[in-house]
DNA sequence: ACGGTTTTGACAACCGTTTTCATTTGCACG
DNA sequence: CGTGCAAATGAAAACGGTTGTCAAAACCGT
């Protein structure tokens, strides 16, 4: 429907890991693109309603949004330095939170579930000079 | 050390499920304590930073804290109607976050877990009248 | 071209949280 | 008891991400 969803969608699309919307939007405008902030969040809002992408809130409560390939369920593996993320199935724990839920009586779980960590190139780079800007 | 904290960390004991800073400021008020909702803030953080408290955000981005039982590592599975938490142990998940981590080469894994339901008592009332209030 | 609908975006309002900073409190020492 | 000093407190202002407002702009079928 609309382009300008398309476009944002597409900047997830090229991006390596999560992205908050101010961080797109200054990329869409720094490309020359014309675009509101209001637009973007909108885009990001109408995305994640609708599956087409990931979303997360960091610690700090900023909201991210990832474009992801699998459109299944699954979870995250993030690199808290440079953002990398990779996208991770986990049977074991649905089945766990299935059966923990139900074990107290509770019905209709969900759950999240996200694993952070430093990346092999980060952890590397972290040991000798300075490393690579973040985000990719 | 501080008086205030340990006021705070009474009214989180006292709580069934998670409480946000506002609301423990307010109740607190209510029972003519006299506080600043900066104070509490500051209680809380200091709470969650020494562990006394487990902290973690609601879905539009407020932090809310309890105090658990267990000082252990555990995860919670939450009522999403009452707020009711019970603490759950997850040696599986664990295993299994550590693992997909180094799987992928990555160090220093963290995680973080929360299991979401309704719980017995209110997906019964829910099917009949009107329920009981919210939040314990 | 034309009315009606949808989308857009500049700007202001929101709201939880953090900072600031002047005041109060707690405590050791004389 | 004073006095001094450092930590704790809290009212109010600042912050920052997000959402609401509303008038202008883009669409669309006719
Ligand atoms: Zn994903
Ligand atoms: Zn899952
Ligand atoms: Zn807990
Ligand atoms: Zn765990």
């Amino acid at each position: 429907m609309s382009n300008r969803r398309d476009a944002v969608h597409e900047i997830l699309r090229q991006s390596e890991g999560f992205r908050s919307a101010q961080d797109v939007y200054a990329e869409m405008r720094a490309e020359g693109a014309k675009i509101g902030l209001t637009t973007v969040y909108r885009a990001l809002q109408a995305l994640a309603d609708s599956g087409h992408v990931d979303t997360l809130r960091t610690d700090d409560g900023e909201s991210v949004y990832r474009a992801c390939a699998s459109g299944d369920h699954h979870h995250h593996l993030v690199c808290r330095r440079c953002g990398r993320t990779v996208e991770v199935a986990g049977p074991a724990v649905e089945r766990w939170a299935e059966a923990v839920g139900s074990e107290h009586g509770f019905t209709g779980i969900t759950h999240t579930v996200e694993v952070f960590g430093t990346c092999a190139s980060c952890s590397s780079a972290a040991a000798k000079p300075a490393g690579v800007p973040s985000r990719a």
